[in-house]
DNA sequence: AGCGCGATGTAATCAACGCTTACATAATGG
DNA sequence: CCATTATGTAAGCGTTGATTACATCGCGCT
């Protein structure tokens, strides 16, 4: 709107190509800038919506849908560009754990894990629900889940091997510990921790605990 | 469109109260009818229109705004009739549940909780998820909820008071019982279980695994 | 009785949304 | 240099939640 007025379109043929100072009529790389859009809508709290991702990347109300043949395209791409961040800080945090005790590594995996989930709810909500584009849209996004899975259950065979566990069902152990970690998060971001869940480092206390005493009941006396 | 040419009121005075033949002008008690037909339409995996609501209802798309000041106020009164179910259900397991052992309880509420869930997954998803109406928009759910909260924590305490737990440190054992069995039920729905989530036997099978797998974990050796 | 008024429905309308189509313009490469 | 392709705009469709003005019922009061 407010560039209405401006000289249409600056320099008749600009050549001025990473400027960007004046919008020309070719946006950058819109698909970028729609799906960076939609991700800091989602993290306002707010919905998203194409039309709103349009309107901030300054672009008309159809301008989307040519790079994404539907909504949920786009949110499938903001589901991918979030699953990428998870991943990225969830291996930072593993490569400071110490890489000797595989319980270890699993306590400071789900620290990480809760942590990320609290600080982009929104994110963290679109990634794992599933129900904000249809399911299996992605193929990016299942392989990376499917990779932190793998992960997590790298971690507990290798416990196993180190003799650390009372039990050896270890696919038992894996999906109560999954589920362990995956309600906690999930408790928090739909509300289920009163008003107590202002502290951010309360919560992280609770989340040390509650990983604690999973791993102390399922570890050799 | 269809009774566009029917005459318009089928009998100028009716007078036919309950024979509901006709519609009469006066629908019988249409806001239990609307929750009724949201329920119905969350239930079938549609997403809950009001608009839809009332064409199920029979009535114009306005109607419905005479029960309800807007959308959210129609989502928590179905919210509030899935809990109102979910909590009957879940009492109704305890009632057979023995007395006696008190980590036997709670063992037979985990499962009636994730089996509900599981059968009335978009139930489920309303009530516990608080994305779908303005978060605290009904006290009555809230209530309600909270006496599940508080059910689970009597049940732990008289653990404790038995002396079957190794932790006495009820708060983190109640969070962490309440994140496995959330976490289990969510991870079902959010569908975090491939595809041999097919067989309700075997998700069963597995919801005890976990629950007995965490019991013994807290459990006094 | 009857009638008046509140309760409850309808009809028409609005803005926002996802999405499509036709068109305009820029970027690119033969 | 120009034609082709990529990418944006403009306009419009159908659906939704929500509001407003109006129609109709039915209960309670005198």
């Amino acid at each position: 709107m407010l560039e209405s007025a401006m000289s249409p379109r600056q320099i008749s043929k600009p050549r001025a190509r990473q400027t960007r100072e004046a919008r020309p009529y070719h946006h950058g790389d819109l698909r970028r800038v729609l799906i960076d859009a939609a991700l800091q809508l989602a993290a306002e709290g707010a919905e998203v919506s194409v039309r709103e991702a349009a309107r901030r990347a300054a672009v008309s109300p159809g301008a989307p849908f040519r790079h994404f043949p539907n909504r949920d395209a786009l949110m499938a791409a903001v589901a991918e560009e979030a699953q990428r961040r998870f991943r990225v800080e969830i291996e930072a945090a593993l490569a400071d754990a110490p890489a000797a005790n595989a319980l270890a590594r699993f306590r400071a995996f789900g620290l990480a894990y809760v942590r990320w989930a609290m600080r982009n709810p929104a994110h963290f909500e679109i990634i794992s629900t599933g129900r904000y584009f249809a399911h299996g849209s992605s193929a990016e996004l299942t392989r990376d889940n499917a990779e932190l899975i793998a992960l997590t259950e790298r971690m507990l065979t290798e416990a196993v091997a180190q003799g650390l566990l009372r039990s050896t069902d270890l696919k038992r152990v894996l999906i109560a510990g999954r589920a362990l970690i995956y309600g906690f998060a999930r408790m928090n971001l739909d509300g289920h921790f009163p008003r107590w869940g202002v502290e951010e480092a309360e919560i992280e206390e609770m989340a040390e605990g509650v990983i604690d005493l999973f791993i102390s009941g399922i570890s050799k006396p």
